[in-house]
DNA sequence: GCTGGCCGTTGACCTGGGTCAATGAATCGG
DNA sequence: CCGATTCATTGACCCAGGTCAACGGCCAGC
């Protein structure tokens, strides 16, 4: 067997018919494929399982395969050299993520990759992947189409970050993270512990922390714990 | 003709055999094609000329078109309600830009393009380049392989903008536009006005302004108009 | 050769958000 | 059930970089 701090499980809990395989195969990276197709690729699958905490690779590590989540979260970030860590998303399961770098000509990881909670994935080599596509022009074009969106998502991210302020972000995630609305008003859960989503906002814990408060008692927002009721999305919006 | 502030130029500056004609018909998006399929492609060009300071097309703008840039400088940029601008990316001429919304759902420029020179450029039809596309896996890959690298670009951004401070933000900008370098000196030549390069680098051109002065006083650069001399690559380093 | 705009620079001042430290809650391994 | 550790909150203070204002080139048009 392999000897990693993570767990190489045993390969047949992908078994055809199960609700995993279900899973993955009609992703969209994948339900273009036949079936031949993706049992010659599945065959080059190794199911991984990690712990809370655990490194899947670093930035700069050679990459050779990108992942799909079965289960948990996965948080990509930035490391600077003196240790501080912006954390660029947090991937949920039945995602993909790194498919990305299959095309790099450099191919490093742009990002580390850390389980948030425990996880399971599916490792998948790029070379197995890229070989497929090459005889795929509809699978082609939605990976294209994913990644053109995701370019799209990063520009976005450059303008929260150069021409919005901290309130405006964190009102903007509140808004990207609304479970359910009604009229004006909203219910946002937090679904990631204070500090990674202080992160992904590229703030402070410290600073988060007092946006809300501030929001609590400009009477905008009730907090209770990781649920946030917006009383007023109006008195929100002007900062999203 | 057409009723616009840009003028349209007679097709024929397009004629094979012309090096604005090799200029293009080697790109990498177009190089892969064959004669027919490029003759097919060129047929739905139109030739575009702007003076400093016209605007290609608004960020929100349906996006039914990408262009390759056959002189001059066009500026990429996001601008805030309240009229502020950050500046994305200036493209120089040789290359195309907003090739990645080919591939968008919703087809809306994510930026607003603006002529920072007089330029001439060439508008390609998206639906004229799509349909090659299906039938050329290798442009396909070409083209995953070119947004792949540009998402990564977009990844080191955000890290320049998140874990840098202003001074490294400088201090990578003056290495990537180095023009000659002699081991540990080298000369760069900031080929835009101060503010555009402000712009790029999320900071005003005050700050930039006194951060080049500090780096003077330093003796670790010297700035004659737009070039600057650095006299220790091992002295700006420290903050790439 | 003026003159009216832009651009870049510099100084004085301000502030959003970071840093540091202290205090509680909550979670967890034993 | 209890220390140990991690996480969130709050207060006091600080600083990088923004804002505002003044000034001095440098063309471009008359």
């Amino acid at each position: 067997m392999i000897v990693t701090s993570h767990k190489v499980i045993d390969f047949s809990c992908m078994e055809k018919d199960t609700p995993q395989y279900e899973k993955i195969r009609s992703h969209y990276l994948f339900a273009g494929l036949n079936d031949a197709e993706f049992e010659a690729l599945a065959a080059d699958v190794s199911v991984e399982s990690y712990d809370k905490g655990e490194i899947l690779f670093h930035r700069g590590d050679t990459a050779e395969a990108f992942f799909f989540i079965e289960s948990g979260q996965i948080e990509l970030s930035l490391i600077s050299r003196d240790g501080q860590k912006k954390v660029v998303e947090v991937i949920e399961d039945g995602r993909t993520f790194a498919e990305a770098i299959i095309f790099m000509a450099e191919a490093k990881y742009p990002v580390t990759a850390e389980a948030l909670s425990s996880s399971v994935v599916y490792r998948l080599p790029n070379h197995a992947y890229r070989g497929l596509l090459h005889d795929n022009p509809n699978a082609c074009m939605r990976l294209l189409s994913d990644v053109c969106y995701r370019l799209h998502q990063r520009v976005r991210e450059i303008e929260r970050l150069t021409i919005q302020n901290a309130r405006s972000r964190l009102a903007s995630y509140l808004i990207d993270h609304i479970v359910e609305t009604d009229d004006d008003e909203a219910t946002v859960r937090l679904d990631l512990p204070r500090h990674v989503i202080a992160s992904r906002l590229s703030i402070t814990p410290e600073t988060l922390s007092r946006l809300l408060r501030a929001m609590s008692d400009d009477g905008i927002v009730t907090v209770d714990d990781r649920l946030v009721f917006v009383h007023s999305l109006a008195r929100l919006r002007p900062y999203d």
